[in-house]
DNA sequence: GCCGTTTTCGGCCCGACTGTTTTCAGTCG
């Protein structure tokens, strides 16, 4: 799929644009399209074949006939003349913090400043003081931006910002015990990366809470710190903003400040029609406050139910919503097993008897123990023979209690010819066999999953894209043979809940399910407090707008049973012929 | 450049903060 090759181009001619400074609306029309593009379900390929771009809200004619022009040339005119126009190194000018398209074009056409490096100069040589608009403190701040852009370049995962949310928010409590606090922005939609972290409070005493925030110890910098706003910088280069309103407007601002800035601008538009107005403080008719202290009460004056955060980002919900139809979503508390779990045979850190503690601490009824294959040497990947002896421990452990089920499995490692790690007959014992790929990633990874997954013992594919967020992208997949493979088969794929992985992600976990793919989310913990990320693999299929229902792991233990016992008895011969892609 | 309960032209979300300003531009979310 060519989709976010085309919308990476038409997100950069907005930035040329915007440094060119044309109009902005021209330019938020090509952010648009570049969004629209980029979190399509279908190929750009096939609409553009069958003519129904046009469909798509935010590709009007021109930005279709420019997806076209791409499809067929591999570029696009109108892009190349802009970056003619504009030299390609003023782009990263723009991810410096403080710095915005209008300072960009200034620095290029008084002092050429063409990139990073030119920019650092020109601060060290003294340069920009003589430019309109330029004191003290705004080179000043482009200077700490720069420092920052080296240090921290771009997001944090979510797991590292949940955690640092958490401390703050504990921290903050203490030192205003009454202050009512919480996360918004993308923490609270749990995308898989935060760029800052929004906080907001409800409180009566706004200037004591921001000056109780300013001086957390957790604050290295205070970068702004006004009456209703403070923004900090924590330890690790994170920015934290909080915004502090009246209880009164509490749910408008935590609406407000959770986003997106998409469905907002959506939310934004329907009120003005229903002749309201919506900001942080609350919904107005006129002059008068309609809503605004909780956030039920400010989208039930638009006519709509509460919607969830991890919906909110104009994918449709406005409109499910108005109809009535927004699904129940999977909650952390619907989850009974965890499917994906190490022990101390392998590369984990607990026994069998702590893994069930700690499951049951969870409120599972089963779990899967999956410990590391051969070929994972590295991991202390299990031989046969050590295989069929913890196979034992784990038949043993059931045995002699009754309060949780553990399968006895494994995480077979997928080979670079789609076999499996260990003996067909061995496999065909095991309660539960997950596969993943560990290695040689270049290797036609499709392939290998696919075979894995129509081999008659497995049960899960693990990991699918093979990501590792900020470290290492995704192996090239092609995702619709694989979930086609998979549904053809019968077989589940899970959402690694680790917030490392978090893969399958949310469009791609919704596509799955929509293909009828079984979808479990597991933490693949090795050590106890892994467990918890199951909540961050939870988001992710809130943001797939997953039910319960739709979760594998979300069943009780007697319904799971059927569907694998239902499963494992499938005749490969009476499966569904898989369609060639 | 897109789009339509404002419908083929004329809007397009809106407020806070900072810094360099004396009334506002730029940036951010």
């Amino acid at each position: 799929m060519k989709n976010r090759l085309v919308a990476d181009i038409f997100e950069q001619m907005a930035e040329l644009m915007e440094i060119q400074g044309e109009s902005g609306f021209r330019v938020n029309a090509y952010r648009r399209a570049a969004r629209a593009l980029d979190s399509l379900q279908e190929d750009v390929e096939v609409l553009r074949r069958e003519g129904r771009l046009t469909d798509v809200p935010g590709i009007g004619e021109s930005t279709a006939q420019k997806v076209g022009e791409f499809l067929d040339t591999g570029r696009v005119a109108r892009h190349q003349e802009l970056l003619k126009k504009v030299p390609a190194g003023l782009l990263e000018l723009l991810q410096v913090p403080g710095l915005g398209p209008k300072s960009a074009a200034l620095l290029y056409r008084e002092l050429k400043v063409r990139s990073v490096d030119d920019l650092r100069q020109a601060i060290e040589a003294g340069r920009l003081a003589d430019l309109p608009g330029m004191g003290e403190k705004k080179i000043e701040n482009l200077r700490k931006g720069l420092e920052f852009r080296e240090r921290a370049a771009g997001r944090t995962p979510l797991g590292l910002a949940d955690a640092v949310v958490t401390e703050l928010m504990a921290a903050l409590r203490r030192a205003v015990p009454k202050v009512i606090l919480s996360p918004a922005g993308s923490l609270r939609r749990m995308r898989e990366t935060v760029g800052d972290l929004d906080l907001l409070a409800a409180t009566t005493r706004p200037a004591d809470v921001l000056q109780a925030f300013v001086e957390l110890p957790q604050v290295a910098e205070v970068l702004a710190h006004g009456d209703t706003k403070a923004s900090v910088r924590v330890e690790h280069g994170l920015q934290v903003d909080l915004r502090a309103v009246a209880p009164e407007s509490y749910g408008a601002a935590l609406q407000y400040f959770t986003g997106s800035k998409d469905h907002n601008v959506r939310l934004r538009d329907r009120a003005k029609r229903m002749g309201l107005k919506i900001n942080e403080y609350g919904v107005y008719r006129g002059e008068k406050r309609v809503a605004g202290a909780t956030e039920e009460e400010c989208y039930r004056a638009l006519g709509l139910p509460w919607i969830p955060p991890e919906m909110r980002e104009d994918r449709g919900e406005i409109d499910l919503a108005e109809a009535g139809k927004l699904p129940r979503l999977v909650e952390l508390g619907d989850i009974r097993a965890d499917l994906h779990c190490h022990t101390r045979a392998s590369d984990g850190d607990l026994t069998l008897e702590q893994l069930a503690d700690e499951a049951l601490k969870r409120g599972y009824r089963y779990a899967a123990v999956t410990d590391h294959s051969v070929s994972a040497g590295y991991a202390g990947g299990l031989s046969a023979e050590r295989l069929k002896v913890h196979l034992q421990a784990v038949h043993a452990f059931n045995q002699k209690q009754s309060k949780i089920r553990l399968l006895a499995g494994t995480e077979s490692d997928i080979r670079t010819d789609g076999g499996l790690d260990y003996p067909d007959e061995l496999l065909l014992q095991l309660d539960w066999v997950v596969v993943s790929i560990h290695s040689a990633f270049g290797r036609d990874p499709t392939g290998r999953m696919v075979k894995a997954l129509q081999h008659p013992a497995t049960c899960m594919l693990g990991h699918p894209s093979g990501r590792l967020i900020g470290q290492r992208d995704a192996y090239e997949v092609d995702w619709e043979a694989l979930f086609k493979a998979a549904a053809a088969a019968g077989k589940a794929i899970e959402i690694n809940a680790h917030w490392r992985r978090l893969d399958l992600d949310d469009l791609r976990a919704r596509r799955a399910r929509d293909l009828g793919v079984e979808v479990a989310i597991c933490t693949d913990m090795h050590r106890a407090d892994e467990f918890d990320n199951m909540r961050f693999g939870v988001g992710v299929a809130r943001r797939a707008w997953l039910t319960a229902a739709d979760v594998l792991n979300a069943r009780p233990w007697e319904a799971f049973e059927k569907w694998r016992t239902a499963m494992r008895a499938k005749p490969a011969a009476r499966r569904k012929p898989r369609r060639k892609t």
